[in-house]
DNA sequence: GACATATATCAACAACCGTTGAATTATCGC
DNA sequence: GCGATAATTCAACGGTTGTTGATATATGTC
């Protein structure tokens, strides 16, 4: 049966008897199937075909599924792009990837889904708790700075999940006029929880 | 095998030989069991037997385990609750219960779970899709109003469904000066998304 | 070229779970 | 009471999937 790694796509040529290879193959192809499927669709046996190699090698170079998932889900963090990020565009940048249809957008947005997929699985959830105040949370907070950052930090992160949320839930990208509109929103919404000022203090129109 | 009953609590009293009490013993466990587990990890066994009943009557009263899910799914909506909301408190209303600690927090938030839970499953995502336009967008659209009223609701309920994600990984309800500022920034980002003005169409408040 | 060891594959077990047909039992009309 | 019918339970099938020990094969060393 070639079925999920055809349906995948993406078949990682496995250099034979190569340790480290495999062992990179098993988890580029873990991160993109608990991606897509979250962490109990998601199986061995397809993970394992897509690297090109067979299940038993994923429980000697990982031990089992768990462990497998842990380190595919700290793998897939790139809070680096945050601070790539610059205070100016921030807001409007990621609106605009929120809206979708962006050529970079499948990339950009992989690793949140596998985020917020394993947030949902009662198993998984212990292991985000922790992989999302190291790697997001805290990454967030310093990025953010000024007052009461943790809490903000907080904010940001919800808005962020929400509308990952919603894209997920929509499927397909936004377009015309809707998906102005959208982008403006977001984009406002956005640079309230970015800006350090007190939020009880008057409108902070941009 | 006193397992998930006892787990789960809140075992109903099923009538003997009614059908339509049965049904909805039925239906009320599954609601339970979806929002705590999402759909794969929930066990029909285990539904039936909280419900005081055996696995066939699910097929006998609803067909299967996704239409179980659908119409759990649809009984978990309360859009009323929305409506009952007027427009000037319900920034900091909403904001308040997303901090955590309310009395009637458990139950505002059950059915969201639900929601949130579905979002995330790749088989659930249609059914759901279908579900929240009818359910849960729509019925935004209509209390939100004013122009652009489909693409601000999009704004609203990604915010809503980021800052209950966000409730649910956190865990536990805020406190202190935290809670505070939390409260004040949701408030303020809530705000934001609801006014009708501001994107690219001066249009008067109403 | 033979041996040792790491590497990869095979095959099967065992558990879980949705599904389903058939048997069992209660409830109601006559 | 008695049969008819609906409600419930029983038991088992079949498929999926994580796990794992045994086996085969390539790679490097002497």
């Amino acid at each position: 049966m070639n079925d999920a790694a055809t349906l995948i796509g993406k078949r990682a040529a496995p250099r034979r008897r190569d340790a480290q290879a495999t062992r990179a193959s098993i988890l580029e192809a873990a991160k993109t199937h608990f991606a897509r499927l979250g962490y109990d669709r998601a199986v061995l046996r397809d993970i394992a075909a897509e690297a090109g190699g067979d299940v038993a090698l994923i429980k000697r170079y990982f031990g089992g599924k768990e462990a497998l998932f842990t380190e595919a889900l700290e793998a897939s963090f790139h809070p680096d792009r945050l601070q790539a990020w610059n205070r100016t565009n921030f807001a409007r940048e990621m609106a605009t990837m929120m809206a979708g249809g962006a050529h970079d957008d499948e990339e950009r947005t992989h690793s949140f889904q596998f985020l917020l997929r394993a947030a949902t699985s009662p198993t998984t959830a212990p292991l985000l708790n922790v992989a999302i105040q190291k790697r997001f949370l805290a990454p967030i907070r310093d990025w953010l700075g000024g007052d009461d950052a943790p809490a903000r930090a907080r904010v940001l992160a919800a808005a962020f999940i929400g509308f990952l949320v919603e894209r997920l839930i929509r499927g397909q990208p936004l377009k015309g006029r809707e998906r102005t509109v959208f982008i403006e929103r977001v984009t406002g919404v956005l640079e309230v929880v970015v800006s350090d000022g007190e939020s009880n203090s008057p409108k902070s129109t941009r």
